[in-house]
DNA sequence: GGCCAGGCCCCAG
DNA sequence: CTGGGGCATGGC
């Protein structure tokens, strides 16, 4: 099965991707990558990012044999992947987009990568690295439209520590909820789409609700263990309208 | 114009 | 430990 690429990169994990036709950018490592098919992924050099080598169909066909409502969300996503990200981004982004929906997140970090991070080319502009968003002020990221999320940002700047690869999961999480702004949820979307953690499984309102609606009786660990595919599957089927939520 | 968005902090019980 | 109000901002 080809790489979903609509909803992997457009579907709430990352918010630096741009569609142009049937054309996929966006900043990786200093540089605009184009991708439009799993030919362009390879000769990209981003097999590692797009996550190529996980048993995405052994993993599906596991998570289809637990219910139907989850056969139903896994087949209507077969593409999807979990993207490896740096951790200082995932961080970044997911700060950002805590009570705030995916187009308003995509808005202000193309601002704010505008204003703080390095020109690639043309209208490209990488993230801030950590080094360039210090010396940017509370004041100035509330000009830019962050709300009571820019002290969080600033915060950050002091605290980051990446997370060490061999870290267990329960460690990691309590580590990364002590900084500010960052809840069970940001904390859970970090662990997956840097660490590629597959035992988290982020909380959100629509996840609060497809819960309630569809496994009333069960907790996430009947997902174990791949919790975090699970959500996804989730998470998409009901922003699609497949599942009731 | 009110509700919602990939929530979190803080405080009261 | 749990529940609920407050928080910035813009899309719909």
């Amino acid at each position: 099965m080809s790489v979903d690429l609509e909803r992997t990169l457009l579907g709430g994990q990352c918010f630096t991707w741009r569609k142009t036709g049937n054309c996929y950018s966006s900043v990786i490592d200093g540089r605009v990558v184009e991708v439009r098919d799993e030919r362009d992924i390879r000769k990209e050099g981003l097999e590692d990012y797009f996550d190529l080598s996980f048993p995405y169909g052994e993993a599906g066909r596991f998570l289809s044999s637990l219910s139907p409502v989850m056969a139903q969300a896994v087949a209507s996503s077969p593409g999807l992947h979990i993207l490896r990200q740096s951790q200082w981004n995932a961080t970044l982004e997911f700060i950002t987009s805590q009570n705030n929906n995916i187009k308003r997140i995509t808005m202000l970090l193309e601002k704010l990568s505008a204003y703080a991070g390095s020109h690639i080319s043309g209208r490209w502009y990488a993230l801030p690295t950590r080094e360039q968003l210090s010396p940017v002020s509370e004041h100035e990221l509330r000009d830019l439209g962050f709300g009571y999320r820019a002290p969080y940002l600033v915060a950050l700047c002091n605290e980051f520590a990446p997370i060490p690869k061999d870290m267990d999961t329960g460690t990691a999480r309590s580590l990364l909820m002590a900084r500010k702004g960052i809840g069970g949820k940001v904390a859970d979307c970090i662990l997956l789409f840097s660490c590629h953690r597959m035992d988290v499984f982020p909380m959100d309102t629509w996840m609060k609700k497809v819960m309630a609606k569809n496994f009333p009786d069960h907790g996430q660990d009947r997902f174990a263990p791949y919790q975090a595919l699970a959500q996804q599957y989730l998470f998409e089927a009901a922003r699609n309208g497949v599942i009731p939520c």
